[in-house]
DNA sequence: CTCAAAGTTTACGTTAACGTAAACGTTATG
DNA sequence: CATAACGTTTACGTTAACGTAAACTTTGAG
């Protein structure tokens, strides 16, 4: 047996709040047994909710999350949802290079803008040498 | 002189409607010339614009995403200013690369996951091959 | 000159993603 | 066995990021 967890558990070692949880619970991204009226988490459901804070990391809204992350317990049994399975994650995974263009633009720029700032320190400390020459 | 732009030429430009654009200048992520009441953007502000509307496909805030470009128009006249102004820069690429870090996590684990797709379609279409014989 | 298009300010409305508080049941432990 | 810690539901509050509408001015084309 794979061991579980409890709501604050969850809450403690992502650094959220049990309402956070029981949020996602309510838009459907993560769906826990209950013994009783106690929730209790599966590893499976942990991996999801670390799934969607990933997500929410990378800008995408909740929903938008749920739906990458139901592409992984999507049913596979024929082979036309098979097929529209790998369209779906295709059109996904375009999404996410798009981003991750848009990232890399962000880093080349920055770095860019960095070397400059340390030349023109360098400049400014070559000026001080010689002044105290 | 620099071509100028007015608030629905960007807003076209950007999809985007004009609202958006006097938001943000509410908040201080660009502030336009002014000719009478009439907002006039210069080429910087377009950039700008562009710039805020990447950070936010990546997740940024309105006020994360000013904090990152106010860094390209900080003043670098002194030493100490580019010293502090390279520290920033710094911490703000450490976000970046973690963001980028959570990004490739994200296609790898999807690539991972649509190669296994590809295997399980190509055995199911294996069996009809055969039971077609 | 006129009038439609585009601009302005002010102000209230809306949605996502939670926070917070009340009122109550359950469980562990000293 | 009391009580503190944790759990539950319900419900209202809050903030960021705009949407929408009203009331008004400015400007370019015919």
């Amino acid at each position: 047996m794979e061991r579980t967890y409890s709501i604050s558990e969850l809450a403690r070692e992502f650094e959220i709040t049990p309402r956070t949880i029981r949020y996602y619970e309510d838009e459907g991204l993560i769906l826990p047994d209950r013994v009783g009226q106690r929730r209790v988490y599966s590893a499976g459901d942990r991996v999801r909710l670390a799934l969607v804070l990933r997500g929410k990391r990378l800008g995408f809204s909740l929903s938008e999350a749920k739906d990458i992350i139901d592409l992984y317990s999507a049913p596979q049994g024929e082979a036309g949802q098979l097929q529209t399975l790998l369209e779906k994650l295709e059109t996904k995974r375009e999404l996410l290079e798009e981003k991750r263009r848009d990232l890399d633009a962000t880093i080349a720029n920055m770095d860019r803008y960095a070397a400059r700032c340390r030349e023109q320190l360098a400049e400014l400390e070559g000026l001080n040498l010689e002044a105290a020459e």
